[in-house]
RNA sequence: GCAGGUGUACCCGAGUGGUCAAAGGGGUCGGGCUCAAGAUCCGAUGCAUAGUGCUUCGCAGGUUCGAAUCCUGCCACCUGCACCA
């Protein structure tokens, strides 16, 4: 049978939609479920990435709904940013149209998909309905200290026309467009974010992320202990002062490096022989790109200052160097060089001639004055501290020992560093939220009092490609404002907001999302982030930048006294790459563009391959979601998406296999149909449908509870329909069973193919939508073990009988027509039964087993005796390679031999579709012993293994 | 260099110390159905073998009665950070 995948979904979509099937609004009567994605920019139209992400997201939040939760799962677009501006210059038009425009578009890619969004949450950063609460927050944060302007050196990309944050700057290139950055001194708006640097990482080991993402966080914030040493420069006021983690190594001090542009060096060298050099070595490094400088700074270089310091403990004095390889912005940019304990100084002093001192040992013993061939930088016990009370001392009790030496004498003290740096969050950006200050001559920097707010971008600005720079800052009835303080004339602040400011609270609009007097009502997100967002899906890529904002955010507006959680996210799952074959020169190494398919390496000239790679435009190597759709419809593609891996695994995409997700699809419709049809005739197969049913079931729950989407899918749409497939091949034909089996079946369908799910739930004639429907608690299944190990039995008399089958006629001429079942002999079935019994009562097989097994009566037949022994090894120690039987066999199985189970008559009762299956016109079955030994079968038969020989 | 991760059959991918020659899918091969094709259904897919045997889960060792699973070392790949003091 084939379906208009088309017709039938977009009928449900539909009536969905009509029927209001996904809105959900705060109830602290129902345990609740927050499902989100990472929202979209609105980039034109939906990709295959997007299709990942989100079918990952509707089945989940589809899943809970079943589970009769209360889901709240809510959609809308990141919709500032730069795209869209630059798209405006392009045609002329005004980023509000573009990006409108664009929103429509990818909203009806996603709707086709049947993604279940409670569409009354819609909302869009770059309308004003959203970004006056961009403001209104920023003024609370102002309030709170927590905002601060100030002059820094910042990141600039030229060709994005603005500064980036830290986090936005990969490798020194633009995060966006891949460009260079340059540094620049600019007045630049700064959220203090580094005053939850701790919090911030201190709560990694408490929330549910990722390894790798915790890992990067970690790493990003950098917190490290250590202390601040001041050390003063002799013949001067001046005092260095320097960061440290290993105070324990302060005696081995015989240098000071500050960066090339810490102000001391000028001050230091001005006007002395040393200052030409210095500056050289500053200048250098200024203009160094990120390329030049990696190859450079594999060359520890530096310039003498022509000045001392002096150490404040032990009062030695040392020279004071200006190093390539200090970096300015961490810690003071100053660094105390020990190169006895440092690799890096001690590169340095060899280069330099300068002395390198041992003041640790590794073990308390070791000579003290051990040349060092390369720096000791593990701990150990300090030596050589020409000071009393030190040596001897190591580890953590010595820098104990040093901060509190140095905190005696005011000369430094213990301290906290951090990489973190505060969020720069101005941009030179027009289409962003404009930052709520105003600048008045005589008042200074005044934020824009609360009840003038929105300042709302304007709409008569046109967009070319000839202007650069930032439209607002020329529009002339924006800037000119009168200052709110003295009422003078003033202007308005141009910088726009960072767009990741818009995706910091997001989620905690979503919760209230039409709330027009506040930005949510804090009863609501504390019903809905209770825990955090139970469930966020999205790309790695935003590991340290979103992930990290929208947790400092939560925290500060907790602060406030908005909301009262302090993570916002629950479970993070970062779903796995999408990969789609591209063209692959194994000789360089090199992936190439989909229009080299069969052609030779652009660069070496050899015949390329094929590699799986990240799908993306460079390579050409997309897949469009709306030409799948149209051909296979949307739940193929949302099956194939789920079944192809896991959620957090790459995927790679096949043609292939969506077209075999298509022929499961439509099985699966054959098969319900099939079950719709039924007679009514009830059968002994009925019975194992329904504990397949209730087996199938709780597994599903427990997989699908965990989001092992691949595995419930497994279970849904494969399990279910080989049982299904089953039951009927084995002559079950009952009406009754079959709609059961339908009813529980069904609801497992949705969450990956919601439309044909929903159409058969329609045919079943069930009262509602199954969008609606929550399922019942699950039935008990702690009696099917013997129905499901009847089965089981049968199953691997055939598997093991085929299997013979192939090997039987290597060894007869004739056509086989013919098989002899030898059933265990009663003898065997009770040494089985007996060392079952005595297992469950905690017999020790080892220690008394033959002991046990030469007092019974079977023992004493001696023809018999070998027999009887082997018999009892494989049913209770087993061999080296497998296990005794009664450690193996299921609990369906024991109680199968524990119980007697007939197993002739079994067969008998089955022969006629054992036989089917292998393929014989006939079928003997009997006990050992009641027959003739056909092929000396009789003493390969085992209990519920019987000996099998084909004629 | 540091951190996080990965390595399973032709391919993709599950895999709690024993029920593991290893789920499921793709592909391939064979069969049933069909006038035929497609769809669907059934079976095979490491080697050997009239059944309990051998070899295999990146490589090499080790722990264990028993290892794909635990430990150690190594190799390869991916991701992130990086003279961060």
């Amino acid at each position: 049978m084939s379906y208009d995948a088309q017709e039938v979904e977009t009928r449900w979509q539909k009536i969905w939609a009509d029927t209001g099937a996904f809105e959900a609004d705060a109830d602290p009567s129902k345990p609740k479920f927050y499902c989100l994605e990472m929202f979209p920019y609105p980039s034109g139209s939906m990709h295959m990435g997007h299709v990942r992400n989100y079918s990952i997201g509707d089945a989940m939040a589809r899943f809970h709904r079943l589970m009769g939760r209360n889901v709240l799962y809510p959609m809308g677009y990141d919709s500032f940013g730069m795209p869209a501006e630059n798209a405006a210059k392009k045609e002329g038009g005004h980023p509000h149209s573009v990006t409108h425009r664009n929103i429509a578009s990818i909203r009806a890619d996603q709707e086709r998909m049947g993604y279940s969004y409670d569409w009354r949450r819609f909302l869009a950063t770059s309308d004003v309905d959203y970004y006056k609460w961009n403001q209104e927050m920023f003024l609370m944060l102002n309030e709170r200290g927590l905002v601060e302007r100030r002059m820094a050196p910042v990141n600039w990309c030229v060709d994005c026309d603005t500064v980036l944050a830290n986090e936005q700057v990969k490798n020194n290139r633009c995060w966006r467009c891949g460009l260079e950055v340059v540094q620049k001194d600019m007045a630049q708006w700064f959220l203090r974010m580094t005053e939850y640097s701790d919090e911030l990482l201190d709560d990694l080991d408490n929330i549910a992320f990722p390894e790798n993402v915790k890992a990067m966080q970690r790493n990003w914030i950098g917190r490290s202990h250590g202390a601040h040493i001041d050390f003063p420069v002799s013949n001067s006021k001046a005092v260095i002062g320097a960061f440290t983690t290993r105070p324990d190594t302060i005696f081995g001090v015989t240098f000071i490096t500050l960066s090339p542009e810490h102000p001391l060096c000028g001050e230091l060298c001005a006007g002395t022989e040393w200052e030409a050099n210095w500056r050289e070595l500053r200048d250098e490094c200024a203009r160094m790109s990120e390329f030049e400088r990696i190859n450079m700074l594999k060359e520890k270089k530096g310039v003498f200052l022509g000045r001392h310091a002096v150490n404040p403990l032990s009062g030695e004095v040392v020279p004071i160097y200006a190093g390539n390889f200090v970096v300015a912005s961490y810690g003071t940019g100053a660094v105390m060089a020990v190169p006895g304990h440092d690799q890096r100084d001690y590169d340095f002093a060899k280069r330099y001639g300068i002395e390198i001192r041992r003041v640790l040992v590794e073990k308390a013993d070791d000579d003290s004055n051990a040349p060092l061939n390369e720096a000791f930088e593990g701990y150990g016990p300090m030596v050589n501290s020409g000071c009393d009370g030190f040596d001897g001392i190591a580890g953590d009790a010595a820098k104990d020992a040093v901060i509190a030496a140095l905190e005696k004498t005011g000369a430094g003290h213990g301290k906290v560093e951090y990489r973190l740096k505060d969020w720069l969050l101005s941009r030179q950006r027009f289409w962003g939220t404009p930052i709520p200050m105003i600048h008045c001559g005589s008042c200074g920097t005044v934020p824009v009092p609360s009840a003038d707010l929105p300042v709302e971008l304007p709409l008569d600005v046109t967009f070319s490609e000839e202007q650069s720079g930032n439209p607002l800052a020329s529009h002339d009835t924006f800037v000119n404002t009168p200052c709110p303080s003295c009422g003078g004339a003033a202007r308005r602040e141009t910088d726009t907001m960072d767009t990741f400011y818009d995706s910091s609270w997001y989620f905690m609009r979503f919760c209230d999302a039409n709330n027009d007097s506040t930005p949510f009502n804090r009863e609501i997100v504390d019903y809905w982030m209770d825990g955090g967002v139970d469930l966020y899906i999205g790309g790695i890529e935003h590991a340290v930048m979103h992930l990290l904002y929208a947790r400092f955010f939560t925290k500060a507006t907790r602060d406030a006294g908005l909301n009262e959680i302090g993570e916002p996210f629950g479970t993070l799952v970062c779903q796995g790459m999408l990969n789609a074959p591209a063209p692959f020169c194994t000789n360089c190494n090199a992936e190439y563009h989909v229009d080299n398919f069969g052609g030779d390496c652009p660069s070496c000239g050899k015949p390329l391959g094929t590699r799986s790679a990240k799908m993306g435009k460079s390579l050409g190597n997309t897949v469009s979601p709306g030409d799948m759709v149209g051909k296979f419809g949307a739940d193929t593609v949302r099956l194939f998406i789920l079944f192809g891996a896991n959620p957090e695994a790459g995927m790679d995409w096949s043609d292939s296999a969506l077209e075999a997700n298509y022929r499961q699809i439509n099985a699966v419709i054959d098969a319900v149909g099939s079950a719709q049809a039924m007679e009514s005739s009830p059968g002994i197969m009925d019975e194992w449908l329904n504990a397949r049913l209730r087996v199938n079931q709780s597994i599903w729950r427990e997989v699908m509870e965990s989001v092992s989407l691949r595995e419930g899918v497994m279970i849904s749409h494969f399990g279910m329909l080989s049982d299904w497939n089953w039951y009927r091949r084995r002559g079950g034909c009952d009406r009754e069973t079959a709609r059961a089996f339908l009813e529980g079946w069904i609801p497992m369908l949705a969450p990956a193919t919601p439309h044909i799910a929903e159409e058969f739930w329609h045919q079943l004639g069930v009262q509602g939508l199954l969008a609606e429907h929550a399922l019942p608690d699950i039935t008990d299944s702690s009696n099917d073990a013997p129905v499901l190990a009847r089965e089981a039995y049968l199953r691997n008399i055939i598997t093991s009988a085929r299997n013979l089958r192939g090997l039987a006629e290597r060894h007869t001429e004739k056509e086989i027509s013919q098989v002899v079942i030898q059933t265990a002999p009663a003898w065997k079935s009770a040494l089985a039964r007996d060392a079952i019994r005595l297992e469950s009562e905690g017999f020790d097989f080892k220690v008394e087993g033959q002991t046990h097994l030469q007092s019974l009566d079977i023992f004493q037949n001696e023809a018999l005796r070998g027999e009887i022994f082997q018999t009892w090894m494989a049913l209770t120690t087993g061999s080296k390679k497998k296990r005794g039987r009664i450690h193996t066999w299921s609990d369906g199985e024991r109680a199968q031999i524990f119980s007697g189970i007939d197993e002739t008559g079994t067969i008998a009762a089955n022969s006629e579709f054992i036989a089917n299956a292998l393929e014989v016109s006939s079928i003997e079955v009997y006990p050992v012993g009641e027959g003739e030994d056909i092929g000396g079968k009789a003493q390969v038969a085992f209990p519920l293994e019987p000996g099998i020989s084909f004629l």
